[in-house]
DNA sequence: CTTGAATGATTCGAGCTAGAACTATCACAG
DNA sequence: CTGTGATAGTTCTAGCTCGAATCATTCAAG
C-alpha cells in the first residue's frame, strides 16, 4: 500500500518545503520581535492592527483562534500598547485601539519586517506565481463555502 | 515612508499565504493524529522515523530544535512506541528505533497523512512549480554562509 | 415580549516550541 | 597524554496554540 512513489513524494516534498519556509518566516519575525523587546506573537498582532478592529477580526488576520488573540491582547494591554474599548455598535465586541506607544511599536515592526524579507531570492514574477498557487490552496483548504461577508 | 505599495503588498501577501497554508497542513496533521490517539508532534515524529536515526537527525527532519525532539521522544518512549538505544559508534548519541507498536502507528500515520492531502487542488505540474520556488526560498533562507571550511 | 440559535470574548487545560545552560563524548592538534 | 573546540542529548523557562466550556449579547422568528 505504500508505493505510489512519484506523486506521493512530490506531495511530501511540497508539504515539507512549506513547513520549512513557514519556519523561516517565523524566525524572521522572532528576530525582529527580539530586537524590539516584543514576543513574536505581539509583533504579529501589532502588524495586523493597522486600524481599530475587534479581537475576533485580529484572530482572523493572525489566522489563529480567538482565545489566542485574547492571550496576546492581555499582554499588549499590560504593556500599554493597546486599549480595549467597548464597541460602538455591539456590546459583545471590543474595539482594539493602539496607544501612542503602540503606534510607534507597530511602525517599527512593520518597518523591520519588510526590510530583509526572506522572499528576496525570488523576483516579482516568481512571487506572483507563488501567490496564485498558494491562493488556490488556501481557498480550497479553508474550503468552507464562505457564507460571510467581511462587512465590519 | 509607508508607501511602496506594490512590492511590499506582494511580499506580505505571499508571507500571509504561506503562513495560512502551513496552518492548513498543521490542521491536517492534527486531525490525523487525533484519529489515532496521538498528539500532532508525535505523529510527525513517527512519520520521520522511517529508519533508525539519532535524536539530532529527527530534529533536523522535523525542522525543530533538539530540545523539542527530546520532549517528543520522552512521550513516545513512555507510550512504548520508540526505544532509545545506545548508538553503536558514538557514545554521545542514541539511536531511535520504533517498537512493533511504533511501526504500526507509523504505518497508520503515513497512510492517513497521504490520503486527503491538502494539496489535491493543484495538479502535478503546479506542485512541481511550487516545489521549485519553495526550494529556492528554503535554500536561501538557511543559506547562512557558514564560516566553516572543510578541513581537507 | 419570549425563545433559541449564533456570535464576541474570555478562561482553562493540555500540549508544543525556541533558546539558553549543562553534561558527556568526540575529534583533533600538540 | 592534555587541552580545545565541536557535537549529542537533556533540562528548564517562558511563551505560544488549540479546543472545549462559559457568559453576555445579538439576531431572527414566533
Amino acid at each position: 500500500m505504500a508505493d505510489r512513489p512519484v506523486e506521493i513524494q512530490l506531495d511530501r516534498d511540497v508539504c515539507k518545503l512549506v513547513h520549512r519556509f513557514a519556519r523561516t518566516l517565523d524566525t524572521h519575525v522572532r528576530r525582529v520581535a527580539d530586537e524590539l523587546g516584543l514576543t513574536p506573537a505581539q509583533a504579529v498582532a501589532l502588524r495586523e492592527l493597522s486600524e481599530p478592529i475587534t479581537a475576533r477580526e485580529l484572530a482572523v488576520r493572525m489566522s489563529c483562534e480567538a482565545s489566542n488573540a485574547t492571550f496576546v491582547l492581555d499582554r499588549l494591554e499590560e504593556q500599554g500598547l493597546v486599549e480595549r474599548r467597548p464597541h460602538p455598535r455591539d456590546r459583545r465586541a471590543k474595539q482594539i485601539v493602539l496607544t501612542a506607544t503602540g503606534e510607534r511599536g507597530r511602525a517599527a515592526v512593520v518597518d523591520r519586517l519588510s526590510a530583509r524579507s526572506p522572499l528576496t531570492s525570488l523576483d516579482a514574477r516568481q512571487q506572483e506565481t507563488l501567490r496564485s498557487l498558494l491562493g488556490v490552496l488556501v481557498e480550497d483548504g479553508n474550503g468552507q463555502p464562505d457564507a460571510r461577508k467581511t462587512s465590519s
